[in-house]
DNA sequence: GGTTTGACGACCC
DNA sequence: AGGGTCGCCAAAC
């Protein structure tokens, strides 16, 4: 139960990379919600950037569990967009958890932002 | 081992 | 709303 402990408290030893950070927090986002790239940093740390963690979601392609689809920029534009399996497209995913999109944009992304820095401990 | 590269974001027009 | 600049920092080269 490694996310019973907040990542930023967690001793050196017990932190694994970054990018598994990451995904740890993505992993947590509610189906139906989506989180930005900016919170899943801030949340780690801000000495990490939040453009290491859309590094790390490029990354994140064969893991099969992290529902990268459910994080957005802080627009709520889905500027990963071009980076999904075709078959797969993130605004397909979205819409299977019934999340509204007006082009590239969540539809009422301030109600359906899912901030780690509030919602963990 | 210096440079370039981003699925970013704050800030400024 | 839309564009440009700058800070950010691990990887890739």
């Amino acid at each position: 139960m490694l996310f019973m402990i907040p990542l930023n408290t967690r001793p050196f030893s017990m932190r694994e990379n970054f990018f598994q950070d990451v995904y740890e927090v993505v992993r947590l986002i509610p189906e139906g919600r989506v989180s930005t790239y900016g919170a899943i940093a801030k949340y780690l740390g801000s000495a990490k950037s939040a453009r290491m963690v859309g590094w790390a979601m490029n990354a994140s392609h064969h893991i099969d569990d992290v529902p990268a689809h459910r994080v957005v920029n802080r627009m709520g534009i889905l500027s990963g967009a071009a980076h999904f399996d075709p078959q797969h497209p993130m605004h397909t995913l979205l819409e299977k958890e019934n999340i509204r999109l007006e082009g590239d944009k969540i539809a009422n992304f301030k109600t359906l932002f899912w901030d780690p820095n509030e919602e963990l401990l």
